[in-house]
RNA sequence: GGGGGCGUAGCUUAGCGGCUCAAAGCGCCGGACUGUCUCUCCGGAGAUCGCGGGUUCGAAUCCCGCCGCUCUCGCCA
């Protein structure tokens, strides 16, 4: 299967060799991965890229100075070996090793390199520790010879693969867009480079492509896909880097009908190809709108089903100040039936309050029904027979679950403006499923959120920003909305916040796969006038939006098709793919979460003269 | 920018109510061993305890500062 590997140096890959091969005189080539040294005899695991073999060095085959040679080995040392495959004996199988079922008798040892004794080791036990992730990524090289690691990469290769065979064959042109750009008005720091040519003037790298794929549609490509780096300047986490990958794409003369099946079949493509799983498509849709109301959040993890549940009618009256205090309010006393949560400890309960915090709200109320179907718990004094049954009768409340409440202000039901606690409630759904062992790990549970708000509200500043793109479309109705609230340039904070409580939605979506987001898109504005309209609404005066996109709305006057489209996360498809636990483990060569590359000591300092080659003087910090 | 955690032989860790505490496993070096696969057995080398300062008769251990890594909030689609 891997005879491609034949080279002037080797016969086969020594990790694919198999019983079939037994017989076969070979030639393998690769490192020592593990020496064992039994006096007369040695054993030698030689590793390359497709696995592990066993070598036997054994006078009875292996010339005497063959054999010499090999009790000198050390491990990482590069070498090739001249043999035959023989089948092991019985009992002497190794399940552990793919190629566990023959070794390869050495006649001939050939050291192509020797290797010094290593910083950090290749091979470990199950039960080992890793050395540090500061010293691996300083030897990265010799980390990524590990083949837990290079597994993941072998994974991400097949995912490209699959992408573009998939793209390419339902008629996406694959297009390059340029690394050195201009700087982008809004979102996230860029990355900038000094020019050389133009004194004072700095390129930007790009955040993503997504202006020159937009104007790839008005180019009449019609369909374009890219798997594209992009770039942004921010505090690093474990599942963020300074660069990342998107499959990037955009489709002429569609829907979002059309843009999800693309994406769907994109996904099932990948999954059958890497994971050998079958994705269910359609995926299912809910609205942004619904998804909060459901669950707290925009992102659901659906392999599990607690959904909040609103009980301020059936609570408000209790005797219970907490509840009392919503009634006459737009505050709401919202929470979760958690199947069998009534057998946590009272410490796991007294967590719930931090949880809840996290989310913003100011605690965590709960109860939970015992064996014997009586409620019990912190407001459960304050809930009488009568009420106890429209409770039940509301969240389906059973013994042994638990109800964990929060009381806040929630989004959709929030005029005033308070803080909202929709995120305290996805905080206990999450660590609850995860504490009650609720979440289907078998389960591939995509979605579709559809519906996004087109602004959300800047407190502090009294002003609309962008919820999820200004390049979204505004739906039908809220299209007229923009235009009219414009009309006479950029709405005052009065008008602004009336702008705001219309609730309006765009024609933006997202990708959801077990509560991560995946991918992001939307069917765009390709009307110069409602763009136009948009940017006002974000604050922007006539001249800005000249300054800043006025090459793309100069774009939209000659013709611009109606267009949608996304772009998937494609390092974090790969990491929960390869089951990894950081983006870090599926990308080569990556940045610490300072930004730093520990390997090639990335940033570094310029000599004088290379800055003034680009006419760039360094401040120090905070002067 | 804020907060938490960590930093002891090449690697992973123990030691951290201060004064025989510098220790163990892996790796490395030397020796023995003819069927191992985390080979086994015997012996050995290897550490200015992240850096700088302070407290103390005495600091890996206590205090302050800095650096690095990491998690996280802000930030980020």
């Amino acid at each position: 299967m891997t005879d491609f590997l034949a080279t002037a140096y080797r016969t086969h890959a020594a990790g694919s060799l198999r019983a079939a091969d037994a017989g076969n005189p070979v030639s393998v080539a690769g490192w020592v991965h593990r020496r064992r040294d039994l006096g007369g005899i040695v054993f030698l695991d030689l590793r390359d890229r497709e696995g592990i073999v066993q070598v036997s060095f054994d006078p009875s085959w292996t010339p005497a100075e063959v054999l010499a040679e090999a009790r000198r080995l050390g491990a990482e040392d590069v070498v090739r070996v001249d043999g035959t495959v023989f089948p092991r004996i019985h009992g002497q199988l190794n399940e552990a090793l793919e190629t566990g079922e023959i070794e390869v008798r050495a006649t001939g040892l050939e050291v192509l390199t020797r290797a010094e004794p290593l910083p950090i080791q290749v091979d470990y036990a199950a039960d080992e520790e890793l050395p540090g992730e500061d010293l691996r990524l300083r030897y990265r090289y010799l980390d990524l010879r590990r083949p837990g690691l290079l597994r993941n990469f072998v994974i991400r290769h097949r995912a490209a693969q699959a992408a573009r065979a998939y793209l390419s064959q339902q008629g996406f042109l694959e297009v390059e867009t340029p690394l050195l750009t201009r700087p982008t008005p809004e979102g996230a720091r860029d990355f900038l480079v000094p020019s050389r040519m133009h004194p004072g003037e700095f390129y930007a790298l790009p955040q993503s492509p997504q202006i020159y794929k937009q104007l790839l549609m008005v180019s009449g490509f019609d369909r374009y896909f890219q798997i594209a780096k992009c770039l942004r300047d921010e505090d690093l986490r474990a599942d963020r880097q300074p660069e990342f990958t998107q499959i990037d794409a955009e489709m002429a003369f569609v829907d979002e009908d059309d843009v999800f099946r693309v994406a769907e079949g994109l996904m099932a493509a990948i999954f059958r190809e890497v994971a050998g799983v079958e994705l269910e498509t359609p995926f299912p849709q809910i609205t942004f709108a619904e998804s909060m109301a459901r669950y707290g959040t925009d992102k659901p993890d659906l392999r599990y089903g607690v959904e909040i549940v609103d009980v301020t009618e059936v609570l408000q009256d209790a005797d219970f100040r907490i509840f009392q205090g919503v009634r006459g309010t737009e505050q709401r006393i919202r929470g979760l039936r958690v199947p069998g949560g009534a057998r946590l400890s009272r410490r796991e309960l007294d967590e719930l309050q931090e949880v809840a915090k996290r989310g913003g709200a100011a605690g965590a109320l709960w109860v939970k029904r015992g064996d014997d179907g009586a409620l019990a718990g912190q407001f459960a004094k304050g809930v009488d027979e009568g009420r106890a049954n429209a409770f039940y009768e509301a969240t389906g409340l059973a013994a042994g679950d638990l109800f964990a409440a929060v009381v806040g202000h929630f989004r959709g039901a929030n005029e005033g403006g308070g803080v909202e606690v929709d995120g305290a409630l996805d905080e206990l759904r999450r660590h609850l499923a995860r504490k009650l062992d609720l979440v289907d790990t078998t389960r591939h549970a995509w979605l579709w959120v559809t519906e996004f708000p087109v602004f959300d509200w800047d407190a502090e500043h009294e002003r609309l920003v962008y919820a999820h793109n200004p390049f979204s479309m505004p739906e039908d109705g809220a299209v007229q909305a923009v235009l009219d609230a414009t009309r006479e340039g950029t709405p005052g904070a009065e008008a602004a916040r009336a702008l705001y409580a219309m609730g309006l939605r765009s024609r933006a979506y997202d990708a959801v796969y077990n509560g991560n987001e995946l991918a992001s898109g939307s069917v765009r504005i390709h009307l110069p006038a409602v763009q136009q309209a948009v940017f006002t609404a974000l604050g922007m005066d006539p001249d800005e939006v000249r300054a800043k996109f006025g090459f793309l709305l100069e774009a939209y006057r000659y013709g611009a098709p109606p267009h949608a489209g996304f772009a998937f996360g494609f390092d974090r498809l790969v990491m929960l793919l390869a089951g990894a636990g950081s983006l870090r483990d599926v990308v080569a060569f990556p940045k610490t979460t300072s930004a730093r590359a520990l390997f090639e000591e990335a940033p570094t300092a310029i000599a004088d003269a290379q800055l003034r080659d680009v006419h760039v003087q360094v401040r120090a910090p905070g002067a």
